[in-house]
DNA sequence: CAGTGGTCTAGACCACCGG
DNA sequence: CGGTGGTCTAGACCACTGT
């Protein structure tokens, strides 16, 4: 990346912006809780309006990465702030930036009529639509993490092949290459759970145990519903995180 | 509030539209998935520029209200998605979304040094800081929801008495008015627990129960730590809500 | 094609902060 | 006071969508 805004480059110019500040934060070039350049001086050293500094900046802000006071300057957050949270990811994503390997164990995969209450989360109507049901056991460095029940919603007449998830991995990966859709919002709760015999001997756990239990409604930028996961999580391995602004 | 932006009024102009649309949406006047009117348009209507009707736009878009698709239009989210979750509140301010009365007992309010772990949280200096602990039995509806401990960072040679917790009930009112100090920003962890012999017998459930252990520091607008808040949940009455985007 | 949102410019004035 | 971010204007061109 280098450190100057290219006109001819496609993305736009307050991307290419972030990026280089963003990289100038990680480098260690402007530390923490010290100021960056101030709009008018990013105009001079890149040459784009000051509409377009800003824009580069609020990226950086809602990403966590700077902070402004009015009347003084543009700050480098703290690190602990950097960590970009309450983010829509998936449960690859998120081991990944646990620093640990995901991995999983199929234990179900067809299409299927969903039962009534999930057809409901999943926006569907009664008529007859078949919904890819997926159940798997989820892995961290190969210990068991939490187990998944996910029903997708997939464009009709289409589906996805066991061969396809063991390759990928993410059904997130599969939906954005193969049919375009991209997760863009969810809805999602937390709670508390016991853990039955079943799940129990899954994860490896006594009957009984506490789990993290987390439905998730995900949304596509069609504003339409991809899926609903549940995914109860081993109480002692698992922790939640979460980011809160306003 | 009027449907024409004042001027004279104090406020900003993409603020005085941002509510004046927010009405609207809350009015059914603009219905779900339904386009409101375009950028050139709501220039015409309220007489302010494309640039502070997209900042307008793009306030709403960030509180779940309102969706943008590109070459198509704006659009009204559905209702499910016009929750402003993942926003940081306080207790009673969470318990008053769900539609409950909060309440609250208090177990012991002091001034104390901290200790050592708590200490590194609230990233103060080992040099003899004493702060505000206070722990509390939380109610919804007068039934007891969760037991609150929380230590708060106060400005040197200040103090808040029992008397103003028992009035205002929220700390971060009290933080506001009284030190103009406003909760900002907020890492939070959520786990599971089971409950200690002393909370399951001051939350009425047995020892043992599970629980929902949430930890959160909280940042000021200076990005000072201004609290750091313990609460554990009885696991039968408490889920967490979270809306994720990317 | 016309209409939508997405990006961008070159200005302007204001509110706030520090010396 | 000068410098900061906060708000705002009146334009411009582009990329995407539908017909």
């Amino acid at each position: 990346m280098p450190d100057v805004i290219d006109p001819y480059d496609f993305t736009p110019r307050y991307y290419q912006l972030a990026s280089i500040l963003r990289e100038r934060i990680a480098g260690g070039e402007y530390q923490p809780n010290q100021p960056i350049p101030s709009e008018r001086q990013l105009e001079e050293l890149y040459g784009v309006s000051r509409t377009t500094i800003r824009q580069a900046i609020e990226l950086l802000m809602r990403q966590g990465y700077l902070y402004r006071e009015h009347g003084r300057g543009t700050f480098v957050s703290p690190q602990k702030l950097q960590k970009g949270i309450s983010e829509l990811t998936s449960f690859s994503e998120d081991m990944k930036q646990r620093g640990l390997e995901p991995g999983q164990q199929i234990l179900a995969i067809d299409m299927r009529q969903p039962p009534e209450k999930i057809r409901q989360r999943l926006e569907l109507e009664a008529s007859a639509q078949e919904v890819l049901y997926l159940e798997r056991l989820r892995l961290g460095d190969n210990i068991p993490m939490g187990l998944q029940t996910s029903y997708t919603v997939l464009p009709p007449g289409q589906t996805i092949t066991p061969a396809e998830v063991e390759t990928q991995g993410s059904i997130y990966r599969i939906l954005q290459e193969k049919f375009h859709l991209i997760p863009t919002e969810a809805d999602e709760t937390l709670e508390v759970a016991l853990a039955t015999p079943r799940e129990a001997s899954l994860l490896g756990i006594a009957p009984g145990s506490p789990l993290l239990l987390s439905e998730r409604t995900t949304y596509s930028q069609y504003r339409r519903v991809i899926e609903f996961v549940k995914i109860v999580y081993r109480g002692d391995r698992y922790r939640y995180f979460a980011k809160l602004t306003r």
